[in-house]
DNA sequence: TAGATTGTTAATCGATTAACAATC
DNA sequence: TAGATTGTTAATCGATTAACAATC
């Protein structure tokens, strides 16, 4: 798959295109054109069809697509075949949440390790799985090779945090942290800025307000 | 503030200025140019002037911008200055790490009720707030009037939590659970879908596998 | 074949970057 | 005044939408 780049925001709508032909087999529809697609998600069948044909011709003329055959090409093209090893640093709350989203194992990411520092909850089960001590993470890292790190931990410990996986070799980074991360070029980070969308809400009730 | 309407990805990028304009006050650091904060934030310095010019003349020729005075203006434009009051419905796991999370009432954003289905839930102290019945949701709502409901519920019961906060006045949403809402125009949804962004994640790794 | 709908090119729209006159 | 840096206009770049020939 060479070819030209992607666009970023063609990379971003792809997980929902997914969501709604998972739908759309749910409900046992097996075909669909880009246009009734369009009608049910809010954007255009010209949008539709350029996103796609980034990837490849998955329709046919006349006959539109094959729901079954573009939600298992879409799920290739996100990786989510993969089964990607995942650990989560940090059991709070939100470590444990994430733990315990469904969705994850479902879209095929394999959750096998969690950490914390606190005493109080090392050795708890989350998810169906013990939390270790901190100390045990580099060991961890070098004989499972997770493919992803998800720090759920607090800003003030997330940089030495992201060190640590980074310099034991794990090239995925999914950030809960609000810091922007400063790592080498090759390691891939994801940021969830929370309180970012909590403040674009904020702006929209204000100027609602005017 | 009438003017032309300003663009989405602006606003999205606010926050982003606010924070690190919040990071120079706490370093002292009073005056900043354009072209060292695009330094620092890794954007041009054309898109930062472009940006702030959406709402203001906040710098000066041959100056640059005050820092304290362009940190308290975005508060404002985001709203933060509100105090909006909030609630939480679910209080799982995620609903407690929003819950306990300071960077909410640090932006101003103030936590006024939580509320639970489950029996085992409901009384528990959490970010010291009792967590209410769900029971008595809707005439918190009509009493209290809160401005903002976040939706930490799952994704099977969201549509019904949605539409009874809404019934009751709740005009602003930040939904958690993996569906996109269908609501009256007037009120304001922010969508934060984990999964989406675990995907993007997992895109760019399995592109760089290749 | 006739009808439908894609893939793709061209046209439009919007966002980013560059350039520079205004001005502190 | 000379130097610096903004605010703003113009140029470029990229993304979205429209249109339609190709083709199932």
């Amino acid at each position: 798959m060479s070819g030209k780049q992607v666009p970023l925001v063609v990379i971003r709508r792809l997980p929902r295109y997914h969501r709604y032909l998972g739908e759309l087999l749910n409900n046992k529809i097996y075909r669909v054109s880009s246009t009734e697609l369009s009608e049910k998600m809010g954007v255009t069948a010209s949008q539709i069809r350029q996103d796609l044909n980034c990837f490849g011709g998955f329709g046919q003329q006349g006959y539109g697509y094959n729901v079954e055959m573009l939600y298992d090409s879409i799920t290739k093209i996100l990786g989510l075949n993969n089964g990607y090893k995942t650990i989560i640093i940090g059991a709070g709350n939100l470590g444990k949440a994430l733990a315990n989203y469904g969705g994850f194992s479902k879209r095929g990411f394999e959750l096998c390790g969690i950490f914390d520092t606190d005493e109080n909850v090392v050795g708890e089960e989350v998810a169906g799985i013990t939390v270790k001590d901190y100390t045990e993470l580099s060991d961890f890292i070098k004989h499972e090779k997770p493919d992803i790190a998800i720090l759920a931990v607090p800003k003030t410990a997330v940089t030495e945090v992201a060190d640590e996986v980074v310099q034991n070799g794990v090239k995925a980074l999914w950030n809960f942290a609000y810091v922007d991360l400063d790592l080498p070029g090759d390691v891939l980070v994801e940021n969830v800025h929370l309180s970012d969308s909590l403040m674009t809400l904020s702006y929209k009730m204000n100027k609602y307000g005017e």
